[in-house]
DNA sequence: ACTGTGCTTTGATCCTCCTCAAAGATTTGC
DNA sequence: GCAAATCTTTGAGGAGGATCAAAGCACAGT
């Protein structure tokens, strides 16, 4: 069926596309919201920052699950592998967002890979230290809680786009979804501020980079993105809105 | 309505002692895993049970989260509804397990739809109280977490079988998991012990029931399964996990 | 400026699986 | 017990998208 070719890792500097506004990162997630200053400062004592550039990995499928990791600055891919070697891009994370969530559920192992995809920076926490917290501040279990549902509402968003959508489709769907998070307002339109070659859109919606491509070439000729190597910009978000939501 | 006459030999007789039962099953959730006897009685009496038959709804998409189910016996089927009336099936739910995950994060609506399957019987607690209990019982928040992280694994698993696998496999996945987690052993083979018509296994494996019905009939002949109207029975639970993780 | 490597495009062909259609089987309601 | 409703089966045909193949293009490093 869809065979993947597996990707040879090769590290390149995408540039700088960030601000580095960094101040209490912590306070600002979800995932703290909440928290006493007190406590957040302890919670950063207990902290380690770890710069990353693009293609850098954090953390292993299959790794033991001991640290999570806040996104303070760039942006990570999370993956899945199958036993026979396809790959499928669960999500993309970004500055304040959670990886490892396996953590704060506390189970043995990341059952994911993630890795850098552009230059950045994340906060890790051990899971000895937020299993703590969490016990501690049920404020803080809470907000896990809800940082856990979200991902899976999202999930079952796109499990029904993948069960019923063509690929057009669910290829709008997902560049969207990537303008809505990760654009960036340009002269010529919404960029989605991170490296993003056919291959990455194809393990979002289960589909193959040529098709990805052919489905780009033609979207490009209608004037509706401006795309290039690994490079997406949404020319008329709302043309592709219509597109993303029109039967079929 | 249709309705469909009650199983014989699964149930299990509540009566007068229900209360009992009631705070047995609490007790042997995930979610109130380690809380006190006290705790549970407490509890049970802002617990409302409600007894279903199929077809019965419990909540809809859309409804306020007001309050979310333990499920005591029986099953309920969640599904989610898209804008042009495309159903899918986002999960079935037994005994020991939650409905309504959204109440737990405090959201404000049900995304999904869950509808009993079978005659059931579910333990009702609002938002309100579980709220409260999570706030106080940090141990509860942080089983949540291990709920919904187990949800979002699973759901996990779902994407990924739907974007690398073919039809056939992601079948035999889904049957070999119903079978898991609702398998009645019988002299024939493993039953799946509540109506599950081809209609409901295209709409977990994102297929239509024509290819349901035929890949099923293919099955038969093999001897690998035995099948009829809103019935499915594996016969060969080995030689069915082969073929699900056969190449394709 | 040149070269190697990886990314993208495009064509041609093939094949899963969907759609359309209709009949058969099983259950339920009256 | 009969009719209606619901579920299942099977065939024929077609479409969407995968696969195979090859060339074109952009960038990083020298």
């Amino acid at each position: 069926m869809r065979r993947v070719a597996a990707r040879t890792g090769r590290r390149k500097v995408f540039g700088d596309m960030y601000g580095t506004a960094d101040q209490n990162i912590l306070g600002r997630t979800d995932l703290f919201r909440g928290l006493s200053p007190e406590s957040l400062r302890e919670l950063r004592r207990s902290a380690v920052r770890r710069r990353l550039a693009p293609y850098d990995p954090v953390f292993h499928q299959g790794d033991p699950a001991e640290t999570f990791y806040i996104v303070a600055e760039g942006r990570l891919r999370v993956t899945q592998t199958t036993a026979d070697g396809q790959q499928v891009i669960i999500r993309y994370i970004g500055p304040t967002e959670v990886a490892g969530l396996a953590v704060l559920a506390g189970d043995e192992l990341h059952p994911s890979t993630a890795t850098a995809v552009a230059d950045s920076e994340v906060i890790g926490i051990s899971r000895a230290i937020i299993r703590e917290v969490m016990a501690r501040h049920p404020e803080v279990a809470m907000n896990a809680v809800s940082v856990i549902a979200a991902r899976y509402r999202e999930m079952q968003q796109r499990l029904r786009e993948l069960s019923t959508q063509n690929v057009e489709r669910r290829i709008a769907h997902t560049v969207l979804r990537l303008a809505q998070e990760a654009g960036r307002r340009t002269a010529r339109g919404i960029e989605i501020a991170f490296p993003l070659s056919r291959q990455d859109l194809a393990e979002m919606t289960g589909t193959t980079l040529h098709t990805v491509s052919r489905v780009l070439s033609a979207w490009e000729s209608r004037g509706l993105v401006d795309s290039g190597r690994r490079r997406v910009v949404v020319r008329r978000p709302h043309e592709l809105a219509l597109l993303a939501d029109a039967a079929g």
